[in-house]
DNA sequence: AATGAATGAGCATTCATTCAT
DNA sequence: GATGAATGAATGCTCATTCAT
């Protein structure tokens, strides 16, 4: 009856939360430069998130969300296991490219303390279907024996090493892209 | 504006940083913790570093010097490539493992905005050495023909995802130390 | 601007004041607060009340009704002036003793700045007939002759000591209502 | 060796705290405005006082502290029980009379959530002495036989009474003082 | 040089009140 | 009238830095 919770203000927030942490760091961004930037009252930031830390967690829940929309929207389930692989590698990079901003809220996110363990459980939850494809291929021998979050990780850590490079030389983009993925697949690959 | 007095307070201060961000986090840690923690008064931090940002690109350095030295100390210069970058590979992790809180620092300093481009660009020059190590293996052909500031970074990401598996699971450390460089070796150099 | 609609409403947010204030003080009563306990929205409460002063003066007024009411309501009038007075008393200690919450949140709003002067003179209206009952005993010389206020200020505030202590210890109530009593009837009343 | 933390510092952000609390109230009172007039920066009450409900404590023990000098400075031991009573009521209300501020401050504290238990438990101590004239008084049959902390409670709400009276009406003060401890002592002492 | 008290800008959060629905 | 989202001033407290001792 009363004016509505507004998705808008909600998604408002979260995007200005990214403009601003991206350029200012978080420990160094006010909730005031926030709500500012997001056009919205120093208060009503708060109707929408109840601490800041929520809205720190809130914001790490939907960057990787939208991060797994992007690796595994349209994923070709009945590829082989090299073209699947190398379609959620480029969807990744490019993800991370064409959103710079995301990507450095992501890499301060990663290492915070405001980010709970119950937010990083539930924010790995939607790439479980990359892990299935891991752990098959590792079962068919085509990856090499190795702990799946083990070659995950290998994997997120290589990517996040080319998007910077990317993002440094985007001239060699389109190389670093191809080099990234070469060197994660003949890392991870069993030859023959 | 002389040489401060005491080195013994320069590093203690040091040091103090080291254990109270390892801990709390570099946002969460005033100074006046880490004057606390290395037993001198709050002022006194400031006559050794001029200001907070001063001390942490100080802390900056510091490791990333203690990094190099255990990394290149005893460098066997005229092993085979295989065996150098190996060498340098178990140096490292073995000192990320050995030096837990050190490497928790860097985890957060390497992104955070306080590190100025200069600090960045002078603790990177004690690596100069093993980057000549790879120049030279990629024009041996040794290693694929990557940018070595790419190579490096791919092992430098991929070196700090195998220390935190080895830190999470020590049982398993030393198979995480051999498969790590697996996928590094394989990544970068050229087969036959 | 016309009456309240729902007198309901009107007196479930004063009661919902009495419990969320006595139990956790007036100071830290958000209006919140009080229009949640009373099942009301927040700007509801604005509705009937114009101001959170406006409320707590209220308040006052219907408490301090409601013991006058407690106090004067089957009052002896023919009854010799002790009898008078020990009703009175016993009225008024067990109002306090049977409605702590309401006692609690007078002993607060008795010192309060919200309160105004206004708002004490109105409320101390209905207690002119004990004020009478004390005139015409001091021309009777039945008490003692002081100021009629301020007899009835010792009264007061010997039964408001009397009603902690009443509430303190349950087992001694009945002795300490019989003693206040008699220190007060003692303290005004004249001898012989 | 630095600036030692200064007595007249720690006196002056309390007496500050008495004339702003007095004057506007404890929860109108923000602690800016007390360390404005105790000409300190906000900062500075805060070395002094570790949180606003400490300092607020303290103003409590203090305030009790000075009243029970105020009292019991100067006690005639070898007095009758009704000189050293009478002494004790005089001091007290004489004190409560030049200082206004300080009453009001503790008509406010007496009943707020903000005091704890200890401070309170503290606070009693210094007035035991009081409570020993009331207890050998009691024994002698001098006084009724009343629990002795309810003889002290209705002294001091007595006390309270006509202090108030006597700020109020000036002129009549020293009427009120005499007629005040005159219901006092009729109401506890034994007759005859 | 060492100390730690002094400073005051800055911040997350609350809350009485207003107003769009 | 009822609702509860929106507002932004206000507040207790922190903290990097300065400075008197």
């Amino acid at each position: 009856m009363a004016r509505p919770r507004s998705e808008d203000k909600h998604a408002a927030i979260l995007d200005a939360a990214i403009q601003v942490i991206a350029e200012r760091g978080l420990s160094a961004t006010p909730t005031s430069a926030i709500s500012k930037a997001a056009g919205v009252a120093e208060g009503t930031l708060f109707t929408y998130f109840k601490t800041k830390d929520a809205l720190v967690n809130a914001l790490y829940l939907e960057i990787k969300r939208e991060m797994a929309e992007a690796m595994m929207g349209g994923f070709p389930h009945h590829a082989a296991i090299r073209q699947q692989l190398q379609y959620v590698w480029d969807c990744f990079v490019r993800w991370g490219v064409a959103e710079q901003a995301k990507k450095q809220v992501m890499d301060q996110l990663k290492t915070s303390i405001h980010i709970t363990d119950e937010t990083r459980t539930v924010a790995a939850a939607p790439f479980a279907v990359v892990e299935r494809v891991f752990r098959e291929s590792i079962a068919n021998r085509v990856l090499r024996d190795y702990p799946v979050h083990f070659i995950w990780a290998c994997m997120a850590s290589l990517a996040e090493t080319t998007m910077d490079h990317m993002a440094r030389e985007p001239d060699a983009a389109a190389n670093y892209q191809r080099a990234g993925f070469e060197v994660l697949w003949n890392g991870i690959a069993n030859r023959d």
